[in-house]
RNA sequence: GCCCCCAUCGUCUAGAGGCCUAGGACACCGGCUUUUCACGCCGGCGACAGGGGUUCGAAUCCCCUUGGGGGUGCCA
């Protein structure tokens, strides 16, 4: 039997640190990590942060944390250390500088000092001209000691690659080979004038330097893929396999972007969710996120639709997946949720109910404080539930206080007000029926309930509904006999006196 | 502008020349269940962007048009 070299696929999902996890990467790394899976390869995670303009405090932390919570680990990177490390370019300064240097050195790359403004100016020339390539490489190049002076003098220097005039052939696992006219390429930035690597640069020496095999990344960079391959041929790299994602939009065609959830925001409306973050504090399961992702842009081939990770590993295979452009459809999601919540072990599901209440804002802090026999209890008086939200939204009255529980005005009108309160007075005749009852059981309850109908003439509706109100403030609850025998004799009873009491 | 990618129900997709009077899922519509919300069950509506080829035969192959998307940064 012949063994696979230990690293003989070798995969990496690279964030730069500007933010949360975006929900497009994470189905980015969902794919890396699955490839990794399925063929025992390595899955390795390295931080891109070469921008300091765009570095944002502990994004770092926030997109480890949501990897976690999706349960995509990684082999190698931070925290976990490995071989090839450091994981964080701003810590490999030095080894992009020497690599730089070697080109800098065979001629292959060279100093470069045009001004932003001049820059432009070459833009906008070129497409005037309709050219693609609006850089024009001077002639001869300035000498390596020209551009030592320049910097040592205070200018702002850069360095470019020098292009080769020749097509460059991408050969790519999902679209096939697309091929890039020699006329396409221009010199491009490969050092700042900060001393950092562009992503290009930092990109093309670690996946070489990680022993990358395999490139899985959006669709975005299709078009830098010859940059990358004219890198390592003057590098004397190997090229790794590549494939290109397709790109994930909103329901209405457009960008899932950050700047979408601030216009959201600015103008009052529910900002969409966009990243892991976000739908985690909404309430979904991170098994429901994940299984629903992979259908963007992948599919199995037969009417199959519901996958555990594991179940996923074994199935994916990149010839599977698409080329053609998703929209995220949040109601299918959605759909998703509730199946998930409902077949997955209760166990599982308390657990990720817990991790969600010390994640949210909104719950009554005695819920998140229950302990687990009551949040269980809950959770099964709630099934069906679509997300954790709506448990929180379905059965928070029983943690508030009873002067807390706020009758909705709606509700009010509907159930108590309507027919000249005969909502209030099914309460005001429930009441003393309810103190002298000497069984608490939602069974007892129920009968109780029951009895009250049929000596009221009324169907069941007219005295489950006034005494939902009054307990719950809403008209929304879990089943009334389980919801009052869960909430006690005592507060069942001051929550209607106080209901009574506002009758006007 | 230029370069590149893509194109099946509203949405995600199955379909790799005859198995397709195009299958599944979500949504939607109708019904059932029902003390609220949700769940559940049954049924229905609904697509091969358009035009040319190739072929005995095309959703599947080729070309054009149209539409969508990406790139065109000292961002990644």
């Amino acid at each position: 039997m012949t063994a696979e070299p230990a690293d003989f696929l070798r995969v990496r999902f690279a964030p730069s640190p500007t933010g949360y996890l975006h929900i497009g990467g994470a189905r980015t790394v969902l794919f890396n990590w699955l490839l990794a899976r399925k063929h025992g390869g390595t899955f390795i995670l390295r931080i891109e942060d070469t921008d300091q303009a765009r570095h944002v405090e502990d994004s770092v932390g926030k997109i480890l944390d949501d990897l976690r919570w999706l349960g995509l680990l990684w082999d190698e990177g931070p925290e976990v250390g490995g071989s090839y490390g450091p994981y964080f370019q701003s810590q490999r300064l030095a080894t992009y500088e020497n690599h730089a240097r070697q080109l800098l050195e065979t001629g292959q790359a060279y100093y470069s000092f045009e001004t932003p403004e001049e820059l432009a100016a070459m833009r906008e020339k070129a497409r005037a001209q309709k050219r693609v390539r609006s850089y024009v490489r001077p002639e001869p190049v300035p000498a390596v000691e020209q551009g030592l002076a320049a910097k040592a003098a205070g200018r702002s220097v850069v360095v470019r690659l020098k292009m080769p005039y020749e097509d460059i052939a991408v050969v790519d696992d999902i679209l096939g080979t697309v091929t890039v006219a020699a006329e396409q390429h221009e010199d491009f930035v490969i050092v700042k004038s900060d001393g950092f690597p562009t992503y290009h640069f930092a990109c093309v020496v670690d996946d070489e330097l990680m022993k990358i095999t395999h490139v899985l990344r959006g669709q975005e960079h299709l078009m830098n893929t010859p940059k990358h391959i004219a890198l390592q041929r003057a590098l004397g790299f190997s090229t790794p396999r590549y494939a290109h994602l397709p790109v994930i939009f909103n329901i209405d065609g457009s960008k899932m972007s950050k700047r979408d959830k601030e216009k959201a925001i600015k103008s009052g409306l529910p900002p969409p969710e966009i990243d892991v973050h976000d739908f985690r504090v909404a309430g979904y399961l991170p098994e429901a996120v994940l299984n629903f992702i992979a259908l963007l842009g992948w599919a199995p081939g037969d009417d199959r639709e519901q996958f555990t990770l594991e179940e996923l590993a074994a199935a994916f295979t990149i010839e599977r997946v698409g080329r053609t452009n998703a929209r995220f459809d949040r109601e299918k999601l959605l759909s998703f949720n509730t199946t998930w919540a409902a077949k997955l072990a209760p166990d599982r599901v308390l657990a990720a109910f817990k991790a969600f209440l010390t994640c949210t804002t909104n719950p009554p802090p005695k819920m998140r404080h229950a302990d687990d026999d009551m949040l269980a209890c809950v959770l099964r008086l709630c099934a069906g539930f679509r997300t954790f939200a709506d448990v929180v939204k379905k059965s928070g009255f029983l943690f508030a206080a009873d002067a807390d529980v706020v009758v909705d005005e709606q509700a009010r009108r509907k159930v108590l007000d309507k027919n000249e309160c005969a909502g209030f007075d099914i309460l005001a005749f429930l009441l003393p029926r309810l103190e002298a009852a000497t069984d608490w059981s939602a069974a007892a309850l129920e009968a109780l309930l029951q009895a009250a109908c049929e000596e009221k003439q009324v169907k069941i509706g007219a005295v489950a509904q006034p005494l939902r109100v009054a307990v719950s403030g809403s008209t929304i609850s879990p089943g009334i006999g389980q919801t009052v025998a869960l909430l006690g004799r005592e507060r069942t009873i001051a929550r209607i006196r106080r209901c009574l009491a506002s009758r006007v």
